[in-house]
DNA sequence: ACAATCACG
DNA sequence: ACGTACGTGATTGTA
């Protein structure tokens, strides 16, 4: 076996850790090794009968490349081999003549597979090793051994419990038939004992299988209880006549040497002399043209084409890189000496949370040079750090805050939140390739770090997931050590930095790199401020609400029983529905894919016939908002601040609208009477301080207004008439003072209705009116306003010709599905043509034009507020946005200023047809804002 | 992990 | 015959 030095993390080494990405897996890596005949015999014994077109047995080669494709896709190893025994007898049949005796042939339908999965593992590229002499497992053995020394997690594929042994901090047994990990816990809880006990325990033990003696009488519970005491086999036997029971100790003491025999048995060997060619291991080898034709061969369809898909499919390239762990002051300040020249900086941290106000510093990342990063660790478990926090961050500080050293990176809103709260400010971000990305498709889930390096760069990085781990034993970056993380975090800072020109390209073609730069960018800057800033939560409020709200749930949900004659879960739609169709007979209204629907429309119908419904309907809603926030949001209030800060996502919407999460504050309750008193415990600072909330009244409106041109809706904007009444009067065809409430309220579901696509069917719904009269009134309104349905057409033209629709400033939204327009007819027979009936993608075309560049509008009041609020120097933060509205914490002696100034920026952000006008209220929390 | 429900604009 | 208003996020129950 190759041999080499390592790059493990030796505090007394001089030269700066060197970590060369070569073909060698390096920390960070996941290495599986599949046992093969255990694979084997397990596929072979769970498929039946099945045969190649030839009529040779195939179930073996079948479920063997299933299980593999699984492990390629499913788990994308970085690295992947398969352990063969070889014919022939091994070192353990020299020690012991019964070894694997009682084992019989192999079944003659399993032999005649084994060449077959050898060549389809060929084909796909999965190297395979085997060494007369040695069984697979002591390849396995070498194998783990291996990768434990390079600090490398390595997964052994096998269903052999021998393997056990193995286990260490970085080995683990993969099950692949219940996609699970066996690793030292879960040892622990099957045996009792540690990885380093399982080869005395087998001895002990025995095992009928293998043909290992063992000691009679000895099973897995005494073995564990011997070894507890005693600590291994020798000194078990050592004491064998000190062991209660009679015959238990004379057995021990007359089966000592079976058992020490059993022990060379069952230890394996770790040192097999075998070559590995990593580079071969790299899953990405396919021979496509081998694959189709063994597929057909054997009659495999669904599987030869998930095989193919892989084939096609570019393997991942490993990039040439050079990564350093910065380990002395010295060098960090060489290295600061070279950024300070650079052109750009690209930054990353690593940090204790994934939410930047809870988190705590445990590394940097640098890189100015592609396929060259640092990384500089400022904390880790191993207690060897040889530099200190505020030291390395002194140190940095002159290039972080230097705006003109041009900083890039990904998602660098949570690095400069985290540096700020470590007491430094990251400025000069000018790009950042999350935002970049969902520029370029705002319609694509994920926008990670590890997504674009494999779109962009076909290159599959280190996943957190192999260092920290998932579910209950995840781990915090902290608590792994330097030389495990070097390599990931350092790609982290190095890859934004070869994939920022790749963007930018993309974002000229797609003529985004203006807003980009212009809007996006420096947004992530007021987006980071708002974050930092949190809002004040009043917490006792709170608790006062949970109370009076728990009393009225109690009484409620007694109300519920009494009413459904037997107590039951109220939030399980499925108790609901037998109590509410079955047991008290109540028609369903509507299906959900799993049953009759039970919400909050379906229960107003049977309102109607039963007082239980009614019930149900005031019983969620205390349920909801106790659950959702007035029991929730006290948990998520920083202990320092005192405040919430959640976070502000950029890249979610794919209309360019902004989302709120952790805890999502652009949903807090308004419009029912309990909801507003949830949003009276969003508090100003305190004594001094005000909340002002400003929003555009009528936003989207006047967005459809702009791009209609309709001269009669731009004009009412114009002179601040009131939209809804008349759009009443103008369309019921009365005076504007004529217009009931009804006629009001009829409008104004229209005009929503519009900007969504709403079919009269919708519409009827909505108003409690039939469907002709909803028609009717949705071709008064077109009719009225043709500007409107002229720019829905032309939004659909364009959106049927370039794929994508763009909002006032360019942002693209891609979708398909816009049908061809429908013919002409003949107008001088047309009297009344039925109202557009838009499908799904073209309502969502019409809708994102609209809601797009509203988002856009706003977007561009924060940034110009954000520049003001820094400019002249004022104490005035700002906290929230709630997609038309934000809203401020501000001293009292600045509101009269904040109010001119939030309402110059908000409504001259943008030149439009219409006018943009702006609802100013202030008060000491945001129910009481007037 | 997914479905149902409901909070907001 | 079928579905029918866009965009989000959190909670709860269920498989």
């Amino acid at each position: 076996m190759k041999q080499r030095n390592l790059p493990g993390h030796d505090p007394l080494q001089s030269e700066p850790l060197q970590m060369t990405a070569s073909a060698e897996p390096v920390p960070g890596d996941t290495v599986y090794v599949v046992d093969a005949h255990s694979l084997i015999f397990q596929v072979f014994h769970a498929i039946g009968e099945m045969t190649s077109p030839r009529g040779e047995p195939v179930s073996a080669v079948f479920g063997f490349l299933r299980d593999i494709l699984f492990l390629i896709e499913k788990h994308t190893p970085n690295y992947l081999i398969a352990a063969f025994d070889m014919p022939g007898p091994t070192f353990r049949h020299d020690l012991y003549d019964g070894y694997k005796a009682d084992r019989g042939e192999m079944p003659a339908d399993l032999v005649t597979q084994i060449p077959k999965i050898e060549q389809m593992l060929h084909a796909i590229g999965v190297p395979v090793i085997g060494k007369p002499g040695y069984e697979a497992d002591d390849i396995l053995a070498t194998l783990a051994r291996e990768c434990d020394e390079r600090q490398v997690r390595c997964l052994l594929v096998t269903g052999d419990k021998d393997c056990r042994q193995l286990i260490t901090k970085h080995v683990a047994i993969y099950n692949i038939r219940k996609d699970e990990e066996f690793g030292s816990s879960e040892l622990y809880a099957d045996w009792g004992i540690r990885p380093d006990q399982v080869v005395d325990f087998q001895s002990l033990v025995g095992d009928k299988i293998d043909c290992v003696p063992g000691v009679p009488l000895i099973g897995p519970k005494i073995a564990r209880e011997l070894l507890e005491t005693y600590g291994d086999l020798d000194a078990v036997l050592a004491n064998a006549a000190n062991v209660k029971g009679a015959k238990r100790s004379q057995n021990l003491q007359e089966y000592a040497d079976d058992a020490r025999m059993s022990r060379d048995l069952v230890r394996l060997d770790s040192a097999v002399p075998i070559e590995i060619d990593w580079q071969l291991a790299r899953p990405g080898n396919y021979d496509g043209a081998r694959i189709a034709e063994l597929c057909g061969e054997f009659g495999f369809r669904a599987l030869g084409e998930r095989a193919m898909a892989l084939a096609d499919a570019k393997p991942p390239e490993k990039l040439e890189s050079s990564y350093e762990v910065v380990e002395s002051m010295e060098r960090l300040a060489e290295l600061v000496e070279q950024m300070k020249s650079a052109d750009w900086l690209s930054v990353d941290t690593e940090t204790t949370s994934v939410n930047p106000r809870e988190a705590e510093l445990v590394g940097i990342s640098l890189a100015w040079t592609a396929g060259e990063a640092y990384y500089i660790p400022v904390r880790s478990p191993e207690g060897d750090l040889k530099l200190d926090a505020e030291a390395v961050l002194a140190c940095l500080r002159p290039v972080f805050e230097d705006p003109a050293l041009r900083k890039l990176g990904q998602n660098l809103k949570y690095d400069q939140i985290v540096l700020r709260t470590a007491g430094v400010q990251l400025r000069g971000i000018a790009f950042d390739t999350m935002v970049a990305s969902y520029l370029l498709d705002a319609g694509e889930r994920t926008h990670n770090l590890d997504d674009l390096a494999k779109k962009y760069l076909n290159h599959q990085t280190t996943k957190i997931d192999a260092l920290i781990g998932k579910g209950k034993n995840q781990k915090r970056m902290d608590e792994v050590p330097v030389s495990a993380i070097g390599h990931y975090a350092a790609e982290d800072a190095d890859i934004p930095l070869r994939l920022m020109p790749m963007l930018e390209d993309r974002l000229v073609e797609d003529e985004l790199d203006e807003l980009n730069s212009q809007l996006e960018v420096p947004l992530i800057e007021a987006l980071a401020e708002l974050e930092y800033n949190g809002i004040r939560v009043d917490v006792p409020r709170l608790e006062a609400l949970s109370a009076e709200f728990g009393e009225e749930l109690q009484r409620l949900e007694e109300e519920i029983e009494e009413l459904a004659g037997h107590p039951f879960n109220i939030a399980s739609p499925k108790q609901l529905a037998e109590v509410l169709f079955t047991e008290l007979g109540l028609p369903v209204i509507k299906k959900t894919k799993t049953g009759p629907s039970t919400d909050a429309s379906v229960l107003e119908e049977l309102a109607s016939r039963h007082p239980l419904p009614a019930k149900i309907i005031e019983q969620r809603g205390y349920a909801k908002l106790k659950g959702t926030y007035v029991d929730a949001l006290p948990t998520m209030v920083h202990p320092e601040t005192g405040r919430v800060h959640a976070s502000f996502n950029q890249v979610v919407a794919a209309t360019g609208r902004l989302s709120s999460s952790d805890p999502n504050l652009q949903n807090i309750p308004i419009r029912t009477e309990a909801g507003r008193k949830i949003r009276s415990a969003f508090t100003s600072a305190g004594e001094g301080w005000s909340l002002l909330a400003a929003d555009y009244s009528q936003i989207e409106l006047r967005v459809l207004a702009h791009f209609s041109e309709d001269e009669t809706l731009c004009q009412a904007f114009a002179e601040g008439q009131d939209i809804h009444t008349l759009v009443a009067s103008q369309v019921n065809g009365v005076g504007m003072d004529e217009v009931t409430s009804e006629m009001r309220r009829g409008a104004k579901a229209v005009n929503f209705g519009i900007i969504y696509g709403q079919s009269p069917f919708g519409l009827a719904k909505s108003l409690g009116i039939s469907k002709e009269e909803a028609a009717r009134f949705i071709n008064e309104y077109f009719a009225r306003y043709p500007g409107v349905e002229q720019f829905m057409h032309q939004t659909l033209a364009d959106c049927r010709r370039d794929g994508y629709v763009k909002t006032l400033l360019g942002r693209r939204r891609q979708i398909a599905g816009i049908r061809p327009p429908t013919k002409p007819k003949d107008a001088l027979f047309e009297t009344r043509p039925a109202p557009l009936q838009l499908n799904l993608p073209e309502r969502t075309a019409v809708n994102t034009v609209i809601q797009g560049t509203a988002a856009d509008l706003i977007k561009l009041a924060m940034l110009a507020i954000h520049r003001r609020l820094q400019e002249e120097g004022l104490e005035s933060k700002m906290l929230l946005q709630i997609h038309d509205e934000l809203v401020f914490d501000c001293p009292d002696q600045e509101l009269e200023t904040l109010r001119k100034l939030v309402v110059d920026e908000m409504s001259q952000v943008a030149e439009l047809r219409v006018p943009l006008d702006v609802d100013l209220k202030s008060g000491t929390n945001w129910a009481n804002c007037e």
